[in-house]
DNA sequence: GACATTGTGTAGTGAGTAGTACACAATACA
DNA sequence: TGTATTGTGTACTACTCACTACACAATGTC
């Protein structure tokens, strides 16, 4: 898996090429941080910065949050609240699932989803 | 919700009538802690040990330990490492599902594991 | 009465998290 | 050519996490 910061610093380069406002400069005043951090995070000199700030940038991005907080190794906030509501429920599906292939997943998210539940 | 620590305690001493091996002191070396920790833990007064020591305790008191890290505001790492896997699907699903009732949910966890997936 | 065991108080630690503040040389622009 | 903007280097910080080490008085046990 690519890492966290060379994947924010190829897509934050691609919408510069259309957009001169995509600086590491510009984008860090943006999402709240000093440009300095940025840079470091962009580089893996420095840690994924936190949730709030990964959520923002994804929006800069055009990013899904939930994958760019995975490639950072967290878990939304929200989605761990829902599992620690119903943590023996949400364990034993969750473990079920993860030997399912995608497309089984997939096809439960959708028949879940399209609500005959 | 109960406190993590008032749990613990409470279940800790009723194991203990029945097997005086249930102090502070020797659970504490069980699970590999302190007992002065493991004491203030109990009392509230430190913050839940590591998911490590939460699920030794867990199999200590015959709790599930999914349930014990949930009290401590955790998700079990593999759960955490099998969404990281698939993150867009997983956070699809989970956001449905929270959505919905206990009883909707186990049905839905029955029938994937009955595996007619 | 001696010895062991008990729970807990106090103090401190090393690693990680999530950054800021400021300076600098290189580049772009007008 | 001057001004602005750019990316990055260095140094530092406040906070949380997950504990340990040791001491002590109270209680239990032989």
């Amino acid at each position: 898996m690519q890492s966290f910061g060379r994947f924010v610093r190829r897509r934050r380069e691609e919408r510069r090429e259309s957009d001169s406002s995509f600086s590491v400069r510009q984008v860090a005043q943006r999402i709240g941080v000093e440009p300095s951090f940025l840079s470091k995070v962009e580089r893996d000199e420095a840690a994924p910065p936190s949730e709030e700030k990964i959520v923002a940038l994804a929006r800069e991005l055009g990013e899904d949050p939930d994958v760019l907080l995975a490639m950072s190794g967290k878990v939304s906030s929200d989605l761990k609240a829902a599992i620690l509501k119903r943590p023996a429920l949400f364990a034993t599906l969750i473990r079920e699932l993860k030997k399912m292939p995608d497309q089984a997943v997939l096809r439960l998210v959708r028949e879940v989803r399209d609500g005959q539940w």
